[in-house]
DNA sequence: TCAGATAAAATCGCGC
DNA sequence: GCGCGATTTTATCTGA
């Protein structure tokens, strides 16, 4: 084959596979840093006083759908009713 | 300081805590643009052929690979402090 | 069937509902247990001179072992399937 | 030392660390089955037509203290009102 | 939509 | 008793 006077398929395949795995591990490593810097924020509001925990639901409700949220809370009560809770 | 005037120990310091919210919803923003990024590597791979699970799997087995070289450290650090005793 | 009649489709099967809520926690109650138990072996080791930390360790080196195999069995079933195609 | 005719203290540690090693194993597999039990379960809820997340917090907030879940609800509402949502 | 894999959050246990 | 790290549990995401 032509490409051989180069590089072999199996040559080819290998350095992209490496290429590949080295990029998806570049970026996991910014993502690892980045989940380690938002803990570093809650860290720092939590010496602050604020509740963490709070702190996260309520970032979580406010990324959340009003609509899903609403329905998340009927559907919630419907179930606990049903429970004479 | 003249907030504490008018802010009793009960109330939440409110423009901290958007200041605190707003930063890790920024960095969380960063975080949810690589996870997408890491998924476009992942796509481009499986339009060059391949097989994105495997793919996964390979960079999940040597991402446990490094854990368990960790992990061994450690215990090896441990049972040294150990025997330091 | 009579409930039909008074159930509609909106309203949940409270005794069903029921049913499952109290079979989840028994079981869970079961696995509260086993983990205390586990706890009290970890103690009793302790109080036989074993460092738990380490004896924690190990534990976990072996059991990550054992994941890793199957990890690697899993990629090879991946790799030869993927063959067969 | 007289134990040596039977056994070395190594050995007797050695014999002691596996059964201790070997009972934490038995019990963790059966409290791994109770955790797979559980799940079972909710995918038979599932199949049923409950949803499970809801069944999963329904059940967490029937085991919270009823002081500890209204102090919950009263702190995340402050949070949000200071937040202004 | 579903299971199975991955990531995030909450809880637990230890040491100071 | 409180923070810190490890474990467990929950939720999200991906691919079939």
């Amino acid at each position: 084959m032509v490409e051989e006077i180069i590089t072999s398929t199996e040559e080819v395949n290998s350095s992209l596979l490496k290429s590949f795995v080295e990029r998806i591990e570049r970026l996991d490593e910014e993502r690892v840093g980045l989940v380690e810097d938002i803990k570093s924020v809650y860290d720092e509001a939590k010496a602050t006083g604020f509740d963490t925990k709070i702190l996260r639901k309520v970032i979580a409700i406010k990324s959340m759908d009003k609509d899903k949220r609403e329905e998340f809370e009927t559907l919630l009560d419907l179930y606990l009713s049903a429970l004479g809770e």
